[in-house]
DNA sequence: GAGTGGTCTAGACCACTCA
DNA sequence: GAGTGGTCTAGACCACTCC
């Protein structure tokens, strides 16, 4: 007989609070105890228990002791995807062509965006990604030169600007939004879709150490989902 | 002298790798030697790169060892927000209308997503959020009831079941995804959009112990953005 | 087969917090 | 002061994976 695991410990003080056993706000045996029931150590008590503290499943304080979570306060982790890497692990051909790339002053919204001067140095940059060769997502993109001096050298021909940055400018702070639009006739064309059609934006502003790196307007499909698991 | 935490292991890690001391895709010492160098147990170090291989800067295989990213998957939290707090912190005046409110046997599609049995006992919600009067979120929910019996008892129709979901039942495992949509005529008229409006979906499964609980999508106006920092 | 990470134990001491 | 969780150690065996 294997000798009782920590997923055995947490899958069943999942079940008890899931059954009601143990209800929400009542607290809940030591971890001294738990060990002693379960004929296991008290660390391997222990991490179940953290487990299920990071899952916001229990509250812990120390001389309180644990206790089923009230309001559990649930947050979900979601990973920041490359857009080739997001379609080579769905097994899928990836594809990049470049739309167009320009080097021109940053225009008034965008610059309110990034919190810089308008007028300032930009570079914008259109591109389309695909998979097994049907679009995927449109990317609009403005890179602030003066914080990302290197991107005003690079043709973006080849390599997307996405994976370019990744590699050479680590950010240190993000902001995303996400939304469902109409597309514009250029999305539309872009991506194949009747004019008119839904398509779900996400955008993002990064910035490293307080100065703004890049605004990027992401368009996919409307077949696209966006999923994310905690 | 304390004696060397985890933390400190850790983030001395992390700073050899920001260093670049340890370039992406480079093998690192493994577990007993790193332990030998900051006169550490195993188990401690052990601690400290479970930890960074779980934020995605470092990639572990048993045998091979553990190398640096070559990637860093980028994480960001966001927390999942409760309607009625989402709105109220902005300042806005909350409003909660149940539209509908049906037991009866879960259809096929539904039954896939929450892993039962087609015909299985459920209860089906459909529900209105306002904010200042204006229609925010529009809800439609199945829930179900092997898994939650109380929430047979419950009218819903002063607190809606997503509150008292959290109070209730709580849950370890949830599924996010979202998407851009055509609104459905039900879907429009209910938020007061034009037929044909595009609207922003966000569908959530969750589960306690592997049992599923509920099945939501939430339909937002087109103004919505959802937003998160990192 | 052998190397590396994954987990468990038993015991210990620490740190926080409540009373 | 005392109770409970937080962490560390030293050692052991297991499990996966590469060779």
């Amino acid at each position: 007989m294997r000798r009782t695991s920590f997923k055995d410990i947490r899958a069943e003080i999942e079940r008890r609070i899931s059954m009601r056993l143990w209800r929400p706000g009542e607290i809940i045996p030591g971890e001294e105890a738990l060990a002693a029931e379960f004929g296991a150590a008290r660390a391997t008590v222990n991490r179940a228990l953290q487990e299920l503290a990071r899952a916001g499943l229990v509250e812990r304080k120390r001389k309180s002791g644990t206790r089923v979570a009230l309001h559990p306060v649930r947050e979900a982790r979601f990973v920041i995807p490359l857009v080739r890497a997001e379609i080579e692990a769905s097994g899928m051909a990836y594809a990049y062509r470049l739309i167009s790339r320009e080097e021109r002053p940053v225009p008034e919204a965008v610059a309110a965006r990034l919190g810089i001067a308008a007028g300032a140095a930009g570079l914008h940059v259109a591109c389309l990604h695909a998979a097994d060769g049907r679009p995927y997502q449109y990317e609009d993109r403005w890179i602030n030169l003066d914080t990302v001096p290197a991107a005003g050298g690079e043709r973006f021909d080849a390599v997307g600007p996405n994976e370019w940055l990744v590699a050479n400018a680590p950010f240190s702070q993000a902001r995303f939004g996400f939304a469902a639009a109409i597309a514009t006739p250029v999305e539309a064309r872009m991506l194949g879709l009747e004019p008119g059609a839904a398509v779900f934006v996400a955008e993002r502003v990064t910035w490293l150490s307080g100065r703004s790196i890049t605004l990027v307007r992401m368009v996919h499909p409307p077949s696209h989902t966006m999923v994310m698991d905690m």
